[in-house]
DNA sequence: GCGCCTATTGAACTCGAGTCAATGGGGCGG
DNA sequence: CCGCCCCATTGACTCGAGTTCAATAGGCGC
């Protein structure tokens, strides 16, 4: 309701309010004329651009990271989407069978992005590995501000593909973070204790609320330097990397 | 898409089809007479039941607090909630101004009953009142399974008041749990670091993702025992409280 | 028993998601 | 170089869910 005011502001002269009752035109029928000047007038009308495919698609998946990750899901029309793409809302089908498979378009390029740059070489040792990569996570997670969270939580268990989609995300991440660390764990059962699998997915919820809490004081320290300063990234990435190694060593008896 | 099925089943004798342009009927009009037999045929036709506002209110969010627990904040329509509730669509907007004013009363009321749930009486010793909280906390996210993670999570960040309950909710939450514990720690900083309160909101977030993977873990071994057994309360609790402890115990130095 | 207050109703309205037949730009075979 | 076909693109249309509102009726006070 508060971005009802930048909506394509409805032309005033046309027929907006007009409703006819009349079906769809028979298939066969006489094409009826375009309306009025097809291409004259306002400077806004653009003629006819085609692109490739590939193009199209990545200029719309684009778009709406920036669109997501400041409005809500709901917030976001498809209207909305297609006057900033400078497309027809119908094109939008043409790429994407539905608003929300193209949010989880979206969803899977910001998670690819994010994953992309964790991936830190195979050389490096596991210890150094995590704190590498989750100095990368925070500086991600500090750049990319709210679009981060609206991303990865806003309608999160809308739909199962969407929660699939975040549960690998999740997964993926973890991955990256702990490869190589079940050689350094005195491993009594063999790292199969009940407890560590939940107490790994609890660690990233931890990494998560961490990390949006974190930005959420850099941000406040900035508008409001008087307040408590923000901690430094080192020792928010310390924190979680200690936390990690106590949980893990808790699980396990 | 799925629960279309459920849905009121459009009467089919009446004129669902027929669109009329006509605009809303002139205020002083005549009255046109009611449709067909007023409380004629069939046996769904309810009289006027005319109820508390208290009563009805309630009624509506109990209800509201089942179908949201069980679908998605999108797959539940006014008109699903109004037919199962035996009151006309209207009527729901007499009580709240909005579907969104609606879902956030009854998220309201789901943290009212877990807070009411997780209150321990103020002479229980802060480390024992830890635990006896989270093991209720535990056993209420264990007996409303997915209505917990549905409402906590789904479009949690989709308006700032719904937010703002989520937030306020887990602040209390974490209050209930430390009341008391400023005394038992070593309080070189008299508690003060800037980590402190990111590592606090950080635990809500390990706590919440810890304790859904539990009962994901627990629905899982009772549909298919052969898998991994789910770990006890008891010890998700643990690990839930000394994780808070090492990571306070980390944020102050 | 009358009248008012208000809970309740249902139909109309709004507006955004999703559909579809028609269009035309441009690459390619002739 | 021309015309033909493919497919990206269009815009009007349908459909359905949320929201509004004037009219109705239950029951309590007087």
């Amino acid at each position: 309701m508060l971005f009802d005011a930048m909506r394509p502001s409805s032309k005033p002269g046309s027929a907006t309010t007009a409703r006819s009752t009349r079906r769809r035109a028979a298939p066969k029928g006489p094409p009826p004329p375009r309306r009025g000047k097809p291409s004259a007038g306002k400077d806004e009308s653009r003629a006819r651009v085609r692109l490739d495919v590939d193009e199209r698609r990545a200029q719309l998946v684009e778009l709406g990271l920036a669109e997501f990750g400041t409005r809500t899901y709901e917030e976001v029309s498809i209207d909305l989407i297609a006057q900033a793409a400078g497309i027809s809302k119908g094109l939008l089908y043409h790429y994407f069978p539905t608003k929300r498979a193209y949010y989880v378009a979206c969803v899977r390029e910001a998670a690819a992005r994010l994953l992309a740059r964790m991936d830190v070489p195979p050389e490096v040792p596991p210890l150094e590995r995590l704190q590498v990569g989750l100095d990368r996570y925070l500086e991600y997670v500090r750049g990319h501000g709210g679009a981060f969270a609206t991303l990865m939580r806003s309608g999160a268990f809308a739909d199962r593909e969407l929660a699939a989609v975040v549960d690998e995300t999740r997964a993926t991440l973890l991955g990256r973070l702990t490869s190589g660390m079940a050689d350094i764990f005195p491993a009594p059962g063999m790292l199969s204790s009940p407890l560590l699998p939940i107490a790994l997915q609890g660690w990233v919820g931890l990494a998560e609320a961490t990390s949006i809490a974190w930005v959420e004081a850099c941000v406040a320290s900035e508008k409001a330097p008087a307040s408590a300063p923000a901690p430094r990234a080192a020792d928010v990435r310390d924190l979680l990397a200690q936390a990690l190694i106590a949980l893990v060593h808790n699980a396990l008896r």
